[in-house]
DNA sequence: TCTGGGGTCCTGATGCTT
DNA sequence: TCTGAAGCATCAGGACCC
């Protein structure tokens, strides 16, 4: 092994696609090359989901709203995200990664975490796991680039892949993590948005190594458990572990509408359409939701919410919506609202929910579940959440004929 | 100037159970 | 049977990230 190794306990790799959106439109649009470009909705009340990197001089960003990009940057183009094909490449890319390692973390569309600890011996050492990535991504996309960070731990790993954006390699040794973390602004700490610098200004710190010399239990104090999460980050600590495997905890949908509204038949049309498209994305996933979220903005931004559960896991949407459209009348505000949503909430994997339904109403989910497990068990989960599906030919017979459930019960 | 849509995690209040 | 405390679950809202 590389003596320059030697204080490398973990290898953790951040990649992060540089102004993604804009960089595919320009890939699959050579006229779009060298020129400006803002992704985005150029409609009504829309914001900027990816600057070119010949918009940002100027002063535009992602969030930013799209008139004021536009007055910032005139000649900027304007071009309608297209979320299918960034989907399309965000797979290939993600199919790279995983060529580099087994743990891969996605982030969003555009960016994962690697576990690259044991595989010097396949790529070398960290700056050279770097570089073979970047190559390895720009020859799948036909010339997309990637920025990296490769250090010891999650966190400076993903600082160090934005400190050199774009097209970057920033590799950060273990044992100097503390010492390069020091003279970066706080706002570098992940997780300290707007409001926590505002309270790091109050106490008078303002860089990270401000943080990392200051008392943790006032940290603690002033912060509560995120001090404590704040002052591990800036001494370059961050144990958590790349992980793999990701499980949706909430779906949701939502509107920004075009002009404010108070009236309940308007916010109940998006309250439906809304729910249509959780269910239609809760049902691709195989997942059913124990519980329902509406979300109304005010028009002074305010935001509010009310949930509650339902007897029993779904993923209809006809009842989605009506479990919504009675949290409706819970609200106390009358409005106008900005936005309406719904998020379905407590979710779990889909095992025969057509079947336990039914089942409940006859008292015989139990032995379903056992019959299910059983299958699993013999044929695999796959087979199971297949058997969920009416639409397949399983599922199709399971639902038809009840019957089958008892005959396999000696199965 | 005027603020999207998709999420996750945390905190404090409240209510239920033991 | 009533009551208070502790623990836990749920809910609403806030902050943050991409």
């Amino acid at each position: 092994m590389n003596n320059a190794l030697h204080n490398w306990d973990r290898i953790v790799i951040h990649a992060d696609m540089d102004s993604f959106y804009a960089a595919v439109e320009q890939l699959d649009d050579p006229g779009l090359q060298g020129h400006p470009i803002l992704v985005g909705s150029n409609s009504g009340r829309g914001v900027v989901l990816t600057a070119s990197y010949e918009a940002r001089p100027f002063g535009v960003g992602s969030g930013m709203p799209m008139a004021q990009a536009q007055r910032l940057c005139p000649d900027a183009l304007i071009v309608p995200p297209r979320f299918k094909r960034y989907q399309e490449l965000s797979t290939i890319i993600m199919t790279v990664f995983s060529d580099f390692s087994p743990i891969v973390e996605p982030l969003s569309l555009d960016e994962a975490f690697l576990e690259m600890t044991g595989s010097e011996g396949l790529f070398g050492e960290p700056k050279n796991m770097g570089r073979q990535l970047k190559e390895a991504v720009k020859t799948a996309t036909q010339g997309l680039t990637v920025s990296v960070g490769v250090s010891g731990s999650k966190y400076v790993a993903k600082v160090a892949s934005g400190f050199a954006k774009p097209d970057g390699l920033t590799v950060v040794p273990p044992t100097a993590a503390r010492r390069w973390l020091a003279p970066l602004p706080v706002s570098k700490l992940w997780g300290a948005g707007e409001k926590t610098q505002t309270r790091f200004a109050a106490m008078g710190l303002k860089t990270i190594g401000d943080v990392a010399n200051s008392n943790p239990s006032l940290l603690v104090k002033q912060l509560g458990n995120a001090g404590s999460h704040f002052y591990s980050l800036s001494c370059a600590k961050d144990a958590r572990k790349v992980k793999s495997q990701h499980t949706a905890k909430s779906i949701g949908s939502e509107h920004t509408l075009d002009r404010d509204t108070r009236h309940p038949r308007e916010i109940k049309n998006y309250l439906r359409r809304s729910a249509d498209a959780v269910a239609r994305r809760l049902r691709n996933k195989g997942l059913i939701a124990a519980g329902v979220r509406v979300k109304l903005k005010t028009s002074e931004f305010q935001l509010l919410t009310r949930q509650e559960h339902f007897d029993e896991p779904t993923d209809v949407a006809d009842i989605l919506y009506k479990k919504a459209s009675v949290l409706l009348s819970a609200f106390q505000h009358s409005g106008p609202f900005r936005l309406v949503g719904v998020t379905a909430f407590d979710l779990r994997t889909v095992k025969g929910p057509l079947q336990l339904s039914l089942l409940k109403r006859d008292g015989r989910e139990r032995r379903l579940e056992s019959t299910l497990d059983k299958i699993a068990e013999r044929f695999g989960e796959d087979v199971v959440h297949r058997a969920g599906d009416p639409k397949t030919t399983l599922g199709a017979d399971l639902v038809a004929n009840l019957d089958f459930l008892d005959n396999t019960e000696g199965m």
